[in-house]
DNA sequence: TTGTAGGCGTTATCAT
DNA sequence: ATGATAACGCCTACAA
């Protein structure tokens, strides 16, 4: 295919392709006049300097890779929306990859990512409970790591995440300060940091509260809507609790349904909490409580790291391991409601 | 720095770099032994092929675009989801790119990838009214284009959408079976085709049922949440309709945080039904009744699309214009009902 | 201010 | 089965 190139270019201008190519850095080392010309018949001929030669020479790619668990997901996929915010105002271009929750993808798509085609990488993990020495390739290759909101705790690096422990123990004083004096806590994945983290804050928060902690509470739940379905009428039958605290946003979904299905009155016979983005809680029947995450933020706050650390690490500096926690909001509403619920 | 290529590891192992090379591709001209020598000092070494090289080497990119309005909405999310899924089984890369609804950014992303970055795009476009040729560059540049749910139908190329005429149809038609009198329009771009498609079916129901149009009731809202608001207090309060058809989700939302606030019952006063992807539309109050288009298997369809034209492109064939349209699903809930509603 | 030339890392063609 | 070599398109010393 006889596709133009800066050559090309060149000989129609009766140039050289060194000054085709100055036209298009903004170098000042070029006559103004003939940079106009050059960039007018370029963009006639639709013509833009070849994106992988250029990567290949200068080293780079002007582009960073998402690493997410999900995206159908109102946390993450605000949170992408902040980091392609940042991203395109620094002419950058996101890649997206999705783990599914998956360690194997996780540890392929990193892998695959080792060898110049992204500048940095921003990451939230799958979350097992494996050997991440996968991800020391990064350090060897000079390719910085952002992880946001789940994290692996033995891995040295940037991160953006939220206080969860302080967030989760508040929800949970909220719900026993509502009068629940069992409260069951909903999770994925147990091994997970942030799980423990939130539980750990659930935990400390009865203690303090002089509930004592049961174990079976802990309820492990899984990604699926149906099968949480099957756990959590299970829980409801034979625990019995008055206060649910789910650890994540589908958990609190799952629960509405059951207690739905089951005719079981939120608040009145159980109060619930979650973690959640959703935008809509107060629409829900009743109305959800919740801890929200700023999502938004936190994809610009890890996005403007990456490239803080990107513009340092030209000038051969240490990588940054600064760990920026931005803070959750604990929204009260009728689901964990003291009051007999006056139904709008 | 140091860093290793194909050459290196060429030298080390007293090979040449084409050996070193054939290794990688999959090629059957190399000796299985000498191959998996060199696979394994590569392993050890963490290198993989230079991913620009490559693909200036090749002329391709293995990666395709996906350009979007907006990525913190269900229908989007989850049709993204659907594309990466795709890509990733065809080892693909997906870059992602926000137009905000901004034209303008519309057309600086694809002119920015006119230049060998991707090997097609998946786009739902950003719908302005406005001069759409900046799309022939692609013809030109042989990158083929899917575009999927927002199209402009001046434009020849593949496309994946919903049967959204007949849908608004029997969403219109289902209020007026409800009781219906007067029934709002609400819509975000009446000149975005798929704005003005959907109102087709609705003006079409209405004429059907004998029931006149009125033009005061198709309401042009904004994509920011206040602003609807207000513009639907107005709704309510001087043209009190009985019955109102969001032809996207965020309008139906709109509604209710409305009527809500204003304390007007729906269903009794007045019915609502939109489209939406919101998977927990039954957990609101009340629940909403919905169009909901397959979105995860739009993103799907439109990424297998792109490939199949990306693999017939390589034999130099013509660019495929199919256009697969999809059903969407009407689900009758609370908000449209015509019985007085049991509040669960 | 412009031109020359070498190399970024890979692959494909052509030899051996 | 392996090696030498010439592109792919761009950028940047260095020279003029």
């Amino acid at each position: 295919m006889g596709n133009i190139n800066i050559i090309k270019l060149a000989e129609e201008l009766n140039l050289s392709k060194s000054t085709v190519s100055r036209a298009f850095r903004g170098g000042s080392d070029i006559n103004p006049q003939t940079r106009e010309k050059i960039l007018a018949r370029a963009k006639e001929l639709n013509f833009l300097p070849n994106h992988h030669a250029s990567n290949l020479r200068n080293q780079k790619s002007k582009t960073i890779a998402v690493i997410v668990p999900e995206i159908a997901n109102n946390f993450f996929s605000k949170a992408i929306n902040g980091i392609e915010k940042i991203a395109k105002d620094k002419s950058y271009h996101v890649l997206i990859y999705l783990t599914d929750d998956d360690f194997q993808k996780e540890v392929s798509f990193v892998t695959s990512l080792s060898n110049g085609r992204v500048d940095g990488i921003i990451m939230s993990v799958s979350g097992e409970d494996q050997d991440h020495s996968y991800l020391q390739v990064l350090k060897r290759k000079k390719i910085p790591l952002v992880f946001f909101d789940r994290t692996y705790e033995d891995i040295e690096t940037a991160r953006v995440t939220t206080n969860d422990y302080q967030s989760s123990f508040e929800a949970t004083e909220h719900l026993v300060k509502s009068g629940c004096k069992k409260v069951a806590y909903l999770v994925v994945n147990k091994n997970l940091s942030i799980g423990k983290t939130r539980m750990q804050g659930y935990i400390d928060a009865l203690k303090k509260n002089n509930i004592p902690f049961d174990d079976h509470l802990i309820i492990d739940c899984s990604n699926e809507l149906d099968k949480n379905k099957i756990i959590l009428r299970n829980v409801f039958e034979t625990l019995k609790p008055d206060g649910v605290f789910a650890s994540v946003e589908r958990l609190a979904i799952a629960s509405y349904y059951v207690c739905h299905e089951m005719n079981i009155s939120i608040p009145d016979e159980v109060k619930v909490i979650g973690f959640s983005s959703l935008e809509i809680s107060p629409l829900l029947n009743p109305s959800l409580s919740t801890i929200t995450q700023p999502a938004y933020k936190m994809g610009e706050r890890a996005a403007e790291l990456l490239f803080e650390i990107l513009e340092k690490h030209e000038e051969e500096k240490e990588f940054i391991t600064r760990n920026i926690v931005l803070d959750s909001e604990l929204i009260q509403r009728q689901s964990s409601s003291l009051e007999p619920v006056a139904i709008s």
